[in-house]
DNA sequence: CTCCAGTTTCCTGGTT
DNA sequence: TAACCAGGAAACTGGA
């Protein structure tokens, strides 16, 4: 949700804590504008205004399957409404439904770099298997190899993962630019065809 | 169905 | 010795 406000909205992700942000949806929706402010400065009052605004607007995920039921049947016993609006409204409705189950589908990258990235900036206990080292250059370090690829291997429903594997997969990203090589055992860094590694719009 | 990027698997050989 | 790194070769896989 972050990311999608960040770009829809031209938000610098620079000014916002994500580890602040790593609570439920339900947890979410009962934080306080003060909250939002201590999180990421100006830029949390906008995302509030946001959330609080989808909210209202009765798209929010908190809102029951009977409460939507409710709202568009009101809406619908509404005389203003033409046909056509009713006809538009519908399919409005149906393609924020749409958005917004891409955006979550959208939130489990099945790429490898893209789940270390997510991985290091969810900051979701990871239980020291992989941290920063420095996130202001993209360097990052594998704490706990084996664990890590177990990890890999799960998301990709793959249990003959292993960390071998995964380096190799890792140094096929050298080419390409989306890692560069660190001269550590168990460090690497994100390159410049990698993107949203450093907590910051680039 | 083909094509392709992104791996996955396996490997030989080298380094820490 | 174990664990890691480099990168070739080829197989596999899911999406376009």
């Amino acid at each position: 949700w972050l990311q999608y406000c960040c770009d829809s909205y031209k938000l610098d992700a620079a000014y916002i804590s994500f580890s602040h942000f790593n609570v439920l949806g339900v947890q979410l929706c009962s934080m306080t504008k003060e909250d939002f402010t201590e999180a990421a400065g100006i830029c949390g009052q906008h995302l509030y205004s946001i959330l609080q605004d989808i909210r209202t607007n009765g798209e929010a995920e908190g809102d029951t399957e009977i409460q939507c039921k409710t709202k568009i049947k009101k809406l619908f016993n509404c005389s203003i409404f033409s046909f056509s609006a009713k006809a538009f409204f519908v399919s409005f409705l149906f393609f924020e439904c749409l958005m917004w189950i891409l955006i979550i589908l959208g939130m489990q990258s099945s790429h490898l770099w893209e789940f270390l990235r997510d991985l290091l900036l969810s900051s979701e206990d990871t239980s020291g298997i992989l941290d920063w080292e420095d996130q202001e250059q993209g360097i990052f370090r594998v704490v706990k190899s084996e664990a890590l690829a177990q990890m890999w291997g799960k998301r990709k429903h793959n249990d003959r993962m292993n960390y071998e594997k995964l380096s190799r997969a890792l140094r096929h990203y050298y080419k390409t630019g989306i890692l560069e090589r660190v001269d550590r055992r168990l460090v690497y860094k994100f390159g410049k065809n990698s993107y949203g590694c450093r907590s910051s719009s680039k």
